[in-house]
DNA sequence: GTGGTCTAGACCACG
DNA sequence: GTGGTCTAGACCACA
């Protein structure tokens, strides 16, 4: 899977990494029950802290995405376990906030339904 | 207008304010042209201190959200000023995110655009 | 003489008034010896407190572009009263600082002297 | 590169070392990507408060004409990236307002010429 | 009475 | 060791 850290921007690197992890998941890029590259291994490709990694990948196996073994690496876990119970209102607060912005910046309803979908639409079916 | 602040949250408090204000503007809680509180007397509501509720006002004003007067306050824009050019594709950006981690945990297309329709069904129509 | 106050804007209301009388004088939409409205007269006129009025004139009258008389009202001074001697040093230092950014955002020399010559030429050959 | 603070004057400080940093950049004696000192260090060698160091160098970098990194500092920006669009605007009406004063002053057009080749002359030719 | 500038301290996140 | 956030105080310019 393809990884693109932007060293500039404001988001944080192991919250990047954390972020297109999931995305890939989501996608499909990286399948379930695949195992992710070593922490050693990522660090290398990216040019980056093995900590880093660490921090990103123990930040996925506490949301539960992932599961840490020691000796077998860290994989991707089945769909099933990745529930939260939480989450719909997180996902509440978070839309309201950024559709907010939308909304005043003239952004209609129907045109951020169409991004909704063309999101989704790169989700794999399962 | 109701502000509710989080001290323990890993959201700095001048974004959460900020946050608020704009949510406040697209409900219409509060009106176009309003004058917000000064800062002083936001700091003493909230029990924050003044800086940061200035931070919060300085960043809309960025933002084209409000203009902040010297002498007259902080004013909510009437909304054709606060349009922004590059904002739909930090909207793309942003949803990504958080629709890919929605589609992990299990939440449909659907309801997540169930979502979208309950927060757009609170702002104003014009 | 026309007279445009920005409220919004960052330039304190009594400058920009300052600022417009002095381009007044230059243009010669001022002339020379003329007496400028009473501050009482001004103020009401633009919409603003008297005593904002006041501050220009005796910030013109410091700087020795006007002559404040009690009873004969301002009056526009002669040239060569005006000149004062460290300008020079000011000029010098405040071209520097804008010309720097220019400079830093791509515009020529070549440019900036048409810019120079444009603004001349709307000055009065006495 | 040597900064020097004028504590007494009416220029705020943070403006100050603003300007002198963009001269600084224009004449070359800051190079392009060269790492500014961290705020900090700034703050201890001009006996300046922290925060207004970092004043300085956000609103250098919301010019375009820095990048400030969490962990790397604050860096000079290639000069491509510097371009704003409503600069020469800007340009036009902060001169006519200093050329006006220049004018009443009894300088000429051929002197301010002078002045404007001998900024010019220390920029550096890229 | 408003926001702007400045100080002098603290703790935290990032890497 | 960097910048970011936050506090609690002060004085000033503007109007």
């Amino acid at each position: 899977m393809y990884i693109k850290i932007n060293f500039k921007g404001k988001i944080p690197i192991y919250k990047q990494l954390r972020n297109q992890i999931v995305e890939g998941i989501a996608t499909g890029e990286l399948k379930r029950k695949e195992v992710l590259p070593s922490a050693r291994q990522m660090a290398a490709d990216l040019g980056i802290n093995v900590h880093i990694i660490s921090k990103s990948y123990k930040m996925l196996q506490n949301q539960d995405f992932v599961t840490i073994h020691k000796r077998k690496g860290t994989r991707v876990n089945p769909p099933f376990q990745i529930r939260r119970i939480d989450f719909e209102d997180n996902l509440f607060s978070e839309l309201k906030t950024i559709l907010s912005e939308s909304y005043c910046r003239g952004i209609s309803k129907n045109r951020v339904k169409a991004v909704v979908d063309r999101i989704y639409k790169n989700f794999t079916k399962e």
